[in-house]
This record gives structure tokens, sequence and C-alpha cells, in this order.
DNA sequence: TTGTACGCGTTATCAC
DNA sequence: GTGATAACGCGTACAA
């Protein structure tokens, strides 16, 4: 490995004169020297020790994403948005999976510390009374403090910018075109119980259905995010008939389960009954699912220019609301027969 | 940011003991002065600067991951299989995007190296005829002669250990299941074109098809990996009957997409036509498709054992074969009438 | 068993 | 314009 010493001792100048070259830095260095520089470099294949350099300038280029599991499509796609801005400034992007662990979110960011990160951003969603949430609160402050600037891409209370989306609005959203279809009895199926986003997202289902007047045909199953807690629930739909007008899950992969369980169930989709979801994974594409287009790319992608971007003040921790989209597509259609209110 | 010269200090000690107590060192310390290293490292929140010792011990407890595209769960479910051991030894994941361009690999390569990564797994497929293969040779022989352990999870001329699945036998092997149902001519969707994966699959799929006598009935449609493909290879095959018995497509999603472009024509599946895959990605369980599992997690899982175990030898350019698994399941059903030979 | 001092590869401050 | 030299925070050979 070839150090700048060796570059500078090479081309006959002094470790400072390399560094200003190599650095490209503002100084004064004349044209003849310059290319010397950076021709012996260049022959001798030098690389610049990020290590090094993170050392003494006590922040690296590393950006740190912290997520729940990157095998989920929800965070592989925030991770994807993250790296993208990231490797096009010259970032590396760091990556751990804490699985919901609030506890393992504590022990990764003290990582991301011990290597310097100019910044991490964490993904996942806190609980309602995480009897832990000060602990990461004192951790994001303690790292903040070291200069390392934080992002949560959900709304929790940890004392640092916010990059989200509105999944209450989200979530009202997409109820409220299945009521403009005419749908009526409206079964939602709940995300993992004591999770925030789940919870923003019954809210907001729950919210439209008051709004209009719907508050006792609505109907409310524990759940989860995945295709089985999806299916699990339908299941137990089918059994206690009658059927709803339609099925609102808190996520895609749940909505896709609950697809499955009615076709399974010989119940047509959308003829029979609606179903929607939210999120806007590649999966809602490949069943043709209605549901609403989160800003998940965008999210990532924001949170990242934000702790690259030294222009912009670190210290106001400012909450930014991305834009959702209704997405319409072929598990929901408009009710054939109108109940008598 | 408490130091370990602070550490010591406050201990009463010099910072090598300080070191030696805190690296768990096996030099020789009393027992007492331990304790009151421990202590005071506690009480002052001293965490070690990983940029420091990695600057020293020129070697970092980074391993970097290189994968086509996170968002790919084929590479999200390796991404995580690397994490998993990673975090479970102290060490984090560096993750990078490249796009299937191995210009990128080589840089992304270039920025491990910068951050003396401990070692790199290189998750994506090489390219037939690959004009930049021999560059990325020569870097990856750069970067193993500095130290840094290289693994890559497909079969790929570039000089380092290799940790992968028999994409051939695979294809061979649901082939066979294929015909063993009774099926006869079987339309293949091919990866995307010149993809040495692809390739592999495609091979296995024809040599099965010409073992069994059958290679006149095997038929190889251009397509890719993704939905979109398998979905348009299938309407081609669709507005050219008659149908083949079967549909082999080159991954999981490409045959999602197959299984949709079927449906949707109004032709049952597999009562007129069987379809299968192969990965076993997530989706696969969704809609029931039968596939051929392959071990991605755990081919992410033993690469970063086989970087972090320092026991074994970094020198010698092993190939290891994980196996696969047929898992058969609702796409797919015997024959209904056999064609008369 | 403990301490001293050097080196890891850079950047930055200061003098020339 | 250019060049020493001091940090940055740590591990470690060498000395005591």
């Amino acid at each position: 490995m070839t150090s700048l010493v060796e570059v500078a001792k090479a081309a006959g100048v002094s470790v400072s004169t390399a560094s200003r070259v190599l650095t490209g830095s503002s100084h004064p260095i004349s044209a003849k020297t310059r290319a010397k520089v950076i021709a012996t470099a260049e022959s001798l294949g030098y690389s610049p020790s990020a290590l090094a350099r993170a050392l003494v300038s006590r922040t690296s280029r590393v950006l740190g994403v912290l997520v729940s599991d990157i095998v989920n499509p929800y965070f592989s796609v925030i991770a994807r948005g993250v790296d993208d801005v990231a490797s096009r400034a010259g970032y590396v992007t760091m990556l751990s999976n804490v699985d919901r662990s609030t506890l393992t979110e504590i022990n990764r960011l003290q990582t991301m510390r011990d290597y310097r990160a100019a910044g991490v951003i964490i993904a996942g969603s806190g609980y309602v009374d995480d009897p832990h949430a000060p602990e990461l609160a004192e951790a994001v402050r303690h790292t903040r403090d070291q200069g390392i600037r934080l992002v949560s891409l959900t709304v929790r209370d940890i004392g640092c910018p916010i990059v989200t989306a509105d999944n209450h609005a989200a979530a009202h959203d997409i109820t409220e075109h299945l009521i403009s279809l005419g749908h009526r009895r409206i079964a939602f199926i709940e995300g993992p119980g004591g999770m925030v986003t789940s919870r923003q997202r019954r809210e907001g289902f729950l919210a439209c259905m008051s709004d209009a007047g719907l508050a006792d045909a609505a109907q409310c199953l524990p759940g989860g995010f995945d295709h089985e807690a999806g299916h699990a629930a339908t299941m137990r739909l089918i059994a206690r008939p009658p059927l709803p007008d339609a099925i609102l899950a808190a996520n895609d992969e749940a909505a896709v389960g609950a697809l499955n369980a009615l076709r399974q169930a010989g119940i047509d989709v959308p003829g029979e009954i609606s179903v929607a979801g939210i999120d806007d994974l590649r999966v809602a594409q490949f069943v043709g699912l209605t549901t609403v287009s989160l800003p998940l790319y965008e999210m990532g992608a924001m949170a990242a220019r934000h702790i690259i971007d030294t222009t912009t003040e670190p210290g106001k921790p400012t909450t930014t609301i991305l834009s959702h989209r209704l997405l319409p597509r072929e598990t929901t259609a408009r009710r054939p027969s109108p109940t008598s209110a």
C-alpha cells in the first residue's frame, strides 16, 4: 500500500505539498510540481487511507443505516435510496439489521460512532411506550454531541430530524378511496402490535371511517406486516360471515396474504370484496394490488442528503413529510349492491 | 469523546496498561489495576476508536458486500446472511450497490480497500466475455495482496475463493422434476443475456432435456430476472400456440410474471400448464410457486465466516458448493393427457 | 507486572 | 510556493 510519504518521496516533494495537491487544496502550488505529484501518485497507484483521513478530520465519509430487516422490501428500498446518494457523493453505506430491537439499535449506533460515521439514518419505527426509548434518546444525544448527524425515518421522540411519510394520511386516503367506491363495512388488518407506524395507520383508517359516519362499520383485526399475518386474519374473517365489503391491510404484504386467503376460499376479488394495502412494494405491482405509494426511496435519499449537505444546519430538528400517492389497481372495484343504510 | 489516554490518566496507569486491559490482551496484568481500568473506562463511557485501531492494526472489523441491487430479494437475503454473522462477530457490514457494472465493482472494491475492510464479498454474477473482467481480477489481486480477504458468491474467474450454489444442477433438477410429472415440451425463459448465472441455469435446463431425449422439445426464450420479462416472454408464448406443457423461468420473479400472464389469459395453472422457477424467494411462497431453494442466506453467512475466521488459510482459492433443494408447490402438476411420442 | 516511545497515514499549523 | 512537525487515538516492541 503506497502512502502519502512514499508518493512525496518519489515525487521529490514534502508530504505537505503532496497532500495539498492530492486533496485539491486551495493552497497555491506551482503547476509543474502539481503535475509531478499527480503523475507519481498515479503511477504508484496511490489511494489515500480513508482511515487516517477520518482519524485526523474526526469524521469519515461513512453513512450508517439502521433497518429492522434488509430482507423486508420496505427497508431495502430505503437502503437503496440512501446508498444511491451516498455513493454519488463519495460516501459508503454501513448497514445494520436491528430486528426491531431498540437495544440493538443503541448498540449499532455505538458501532457507527466508533467509526466516526458522518451520520446515521434510523429507518425502523419505534414502539408505543418503549421502555428503552429514553436510552435511545440519550444515545442519540450523545452521538449528535460528537458531530454525527442523525435522521429518523419515522416519527420517533428521540430528538433528531425526521424525514418521513404521513402514515395516518396515507391510511386515511386509501380508506376514503374504498368508501368512495361504495364500500361501507371495512375491515382493517392491523400491523404489529405496539409499533408506532402500525398505530398511525390504524388511526388514519379509524379517523376516516369516523369522518364518514361509518365508525360502526369499521372493524380492526390483529395482524402483522407479513403475508402469513394477512392470510391468517382473513381466514378468521372468512370463518365469521358475513364478509365485509372491503379489507384494508396495514401494509402490502399482509394485503397480499389477505388476497390469497380470499382467492383460495373461492371468493372473487374485487367482484365480491375489495382489498387494498399500503406501501406500494414490488409485490403490489405483481398482483395488481390497489395501494398507497409511500416515498420510501425518496425518504432514504433525502435523509442521506440531509446528512451529506453540510450547508444545512445540523442543529434544528426539523420534520419533513414526503407525499404519498393513491394507486388504484385491480383489487378494488365499485361495490355492486349498496346496502340500504 | 473520551480517548484511551484520558482513561489511562484517570485510572492512574499508562496508556499501554489501559490498552492491554481494554483489548483483553494476554499480557499479564494485576487484578486490581485491571479492575480499576475497567471501572474508569466504564464510568467515562469510553469506547475505542475503531478508526485508530484499524489504522494501527492495518485491518478493520468491516465486512464489505458488493451486490447488484439490494432491492432485489436475491441479494437482500444474501446481505442478511452476511450481516448476521458479521454483527455477531463484532463486525460491521459495508454495503454497495453496483448495478451489474464491473467498473462500479472495481470502484467500490477500491473504496472498501480505502477503509481497510477485513474482507469483501462479491455477490453479483459476472458476464460472459466481460471486457472488464481482467481489470477486476487485477483489482482483486491487488486487494488480496493488501491482506483483504475476498469471496465471490458466483463462479467468476477473478482469482478468489468461491462460495456458491450449483445453478446448473438446480436448473437440471427442477427440469427433471417437470419431466417426471409427464411434461415434454418445456419452455425456458432465460435470465439476462450474457450473465454467467443465467447461462448456467439455461445449460442445466438444456442438459436435462438432452439427457431425457427431449432436446427437440426444449424451447428457450429471451427473458430476464424480473416480473416484466417473465410476463412478456409468456405473452409471446401465448401468442404462438400451442402452449408448451410447462414453463421454467430462470428465476422466481420471472416465473411469477409468467404465472400472471397465464392467469390473465384465462389459462389454468397447473391445470393446463405447469410453471416453475428458481431461487425460492419470498414471493414464491406467496404464490405457491414450485421452485428450487437456493442457499442464499447460507452463502452470505458462510462467505462472512470465511472472512472472519482467521484460522482458515486465506491463500487457497477454494470453491464451496452449497446444496439446493427442490420445492414442489402448487404451480406444477402431473400432465393430464400424455402426447403420443 | 508496568511504563516509554514509536508508528499507522493524514491533515493542518506554522515557519521559511 | 514549499517544507517540517504536531496532532488524531491506538497497539506494541522494548525497556524497566
